[in-house]
DNA sequence: GGTTTGCTGTCCATAATGTGGACAGAATTG
DNA sequence: CAATTCTGTCCACATTATGGACAGCAAACC
């Protein structure tokens, strides 16, 4: 039961958008233009905004760069909540496990709004590693194998409508909404979801969702390892044990609060 | 060198206004009718800011209670930025240290706009200790220990400036204007600063103060500890090893970044 | 060295946006 | 069941935020 709209706010509404896209940008940050071209807005527009934020210290803006980024004290602002989520607390002892049988490096992702961010990492004990996403990261649902599972996970004209708002990012992953569309209805049918090309070069990701009690997506696990350590056999195995995982993460959710 | 006034953005403003407010009030949030004493904004106003956060997930609404609380996309958003603030890092192992000499809790607390907030806590060994102030707890400057201690160690007139503003929220915590410029005087005159009647009854605090390389206030070490154990010889004692560590942390910013 | 390209920052007339007084319901209290 | 105290909603109005147009600056190109 979702509240429908409200107005009188549009100034607050479009200061969020910007926020969240400079935490896509992570430490670095982004640029202007770059803000300008995924919110949509007018550069005076954005422009105005990110320097409010900046005189309130929501937004910094590295010196030597120019790129804007999210600031101090919005962690500042986070210390008002307990510290971990219901979800990353039922997931902590099932991710450690699940991490040494597996042996390859796991993510914990979630859903925010039209995002995935990844709030956990799990590193495997197997001397070759893929590092490359990191707690914090962000990106457009759809862009990776977590979004895509995700994605899979909810009604499809929930799905379809999440792919189109983010049609304009994706651009900067080189992908499209027809490709996107393509893979989650893959995934529905395999039960979970396969990248046979991650965002780095030559490593494999392995996605399997996990639902809250209402049944409603609430995040994704992920595998991700060069290519070679993931073959057709080794691919079955792991993906049992991540639907296990997944199912006992659900379980665990449920029996918590 | 602060750059000057900007407008365009008075939503945005307001909302950040409302935000901080939230934050103070922690998990168990704040009611309507209290964020609009403590803004000074109108109701109608207030509460359209509110919901509007709401719909964003930036703010909570308890059903019980019916209280406004940050909500769980603020920590997604500081995920954006590195874990810990260098400060905090410059900290860690002086304050383990100090409070394992001092036996007593320890508190590590910033300053943030108008507000105190306590970023860091080592509870002691002795068995008695005082735990009621929180990681996250965030009070108006001047209320708290801590909170006199970092105006102590800025000029006069901008603390006055400060406490100025803070005057409508210190009904709330049964202090006053006069009350706390006093408390700052005195603080300036000892170097340090010593609190009889701490927020819990029974309790005595001693705060010190930690400068920038700038010499801008950044923070405030804090010992809290029953009545009866801060008499007046300890009182010296913990004050010389507070200073200490004050300028150990001091030293440990300037050589790190 | 000119000129083109790509970025950031600023102005200000304009209309769309956010405002808040007034009204209403809901819950608690005496 | 009036009185009090909270939250929520409406809508006429003017204050506020908007964005087209202009400007500066650096790097890349010819």
């Amino acid at each position: 039961m979702t509240t429908e709209p409200r107005q009188g706010a549009q100034a607050i509404r479009r200061a969020l958008m910007v926020l969240r896209i400079l935490a896509a940008g992570r430490e670095t940050g982004v640029p202007l233009t770059e803000v300008v071209q995924a919110t949509g807005l007018t550069r005076p527009t954005v422009h105005r905004i990110v320097h409010v934020l900046i005189e309130e210290g929501i937004v910094e803006r590295h010196e030597k760069t120019g790129r804007y980024a999210i600031g101090g004290q919005v962690p500042e602002l986070a210390l008002a909540r307990p510290s971990r989520s219901p979800l990353l607390a039922a997931a902590d002892n099932i991710l450690a496990r699940t991490s040494q049988r597996v042996g390859d490096t796991l993510f914990l992702t979630v859903r925010t709004g039209n995002d995935t961010l990844c709030i956990d990492r799990r590193i495997g004990s197997y001397p070759i590693q893929v590092l490359s996403i990191e707690v914090g990261a962000r990106r457009p649902l759809g862009v990776s194998s977590a979004g895509v599972a995700i994605l899979a996970a909810m009604p499809t004209p929930d799905a379809r409508k999440i792919v189109t708002a983010n049609e304009v990012r994706f651009a900067g992953y080189r992908t499209s909404v027809a490709t996107v569309l393509s893979q989650i209805a893959l995934a529905k049918r395999r039960g979970y979801n396969l990248r046979e090309a991650g965002l780095v070069q030559g490593t494999k990701s392995l996605s399997t969702w996990i639902k809250t009690p209402d049944r409603r997506p609430a995040a994704a696990i992920t595998v991700s390892a060069v290519r070679t350590r993931l073959g057709p056999r080794r691919e079955q195995e792991v993906a049992e044990i991540l639907l296990e995982a997944a199912l006992a993460i659900e379980k665990k959710i449920e029996s918590l609060p």
